[in-house]
DNA sequence: TAACTGTATTAAGATATATAATACAGTTAG
DNA sequence: CTAACTGTATTATATATCTTAATACAGTTA
């Protein structure tokens, strides 16, 4: 359900955020739908509970989850005013194309690539609104 | 000639090295050129030595920078590229385009900011090759 | 009631970043 | 040659973040 990649800087909560918020703005993961808990989740992916309480937690606080004490954690949805996920996005991939370019990497085949990962996307992502 | 960023949570001795390589690449920074003395940058930027000394170390790995003992150190150009650094760029790239499209932006308009960049870079560095 | 849920807390260890304080060797201007 | 600059290396310390660990407590449900 969630890859992690231990080889790579980024934290696994990190990882495990990105992991839920692709699943659920792709569609994969229908409103109301329920998340692995806490402990099960942590033992699939053999790390502390604490680690995957902290990813939940942030993602509910960004409006892609909701928790009930007891029953579970769900899917909220994809909050209509993300605007400081999408800083965060457009933020890396300025940093991305950047580099890209530094390396003498044209910006017609950077911005071909746009367009080959639309088309992978329409491929897989049935699900996805529109 | 550098600017740093304390609020970024990027590492200042990372955003020394980007500064840097910004400055080779687009040409800023001619070839054989001496760079600040590992003492005097880091009492231009207010910082420890160590830290530029760790950025020059890993620039002169990365193939940008040559040092002598005694002398200086100084630029040795732009190095051939990595396939392993391309291949990790474009993963990001990818990741951030996929959400950005799943949000509703715009290929175009995705398209429009590698140029935004692209000429954000130019503007910089005016002695660029090609 | 028992076995699940989320949630909160405190402690400890590991790692990365940055500073601090030296020390040593090569280069160069005077 | 000497002094003042270079790069380089090392050890220690402080700090912050990440992660694990071990609980504890409260709500839900079969």
């Amino acid at each position: 359900m969630i890859q992690l990649n231990y080889r790579d800087a980024k934290p696994i909560y990190e990882q495990v955020k990105d992991g839920f918020r692709r699943l659920i703005v792709q569609g994969v993961m229908e409103v109301d739908e329920k998340l692995p808990s806490v402990r099960e989740m942590a033992s699939s992916l053999a790390i502390n509970p604490n680690t995957i309480q902290r990813a939940y937690r942030e993602l509910e606080q960004e409006g892609y989850l909701y928790a009930v004490a007891g029953r579970g954690s769900f899917v909220a949805g994809v909050p209509e005013e993300d605007s400081a996920r999408r800083k965060e996005l457009f933020a890396a991939f300025d940093a991305a194309v950047e580099e890209l370019l530094y390396l003498r990497v044209g910006e017609e085949e950077i911005c071909q690539r746009v367009a080959q990962v639309h088309q992978k996307m329409m491929g897989k992502g049935e699900k996805a609104k529109e």
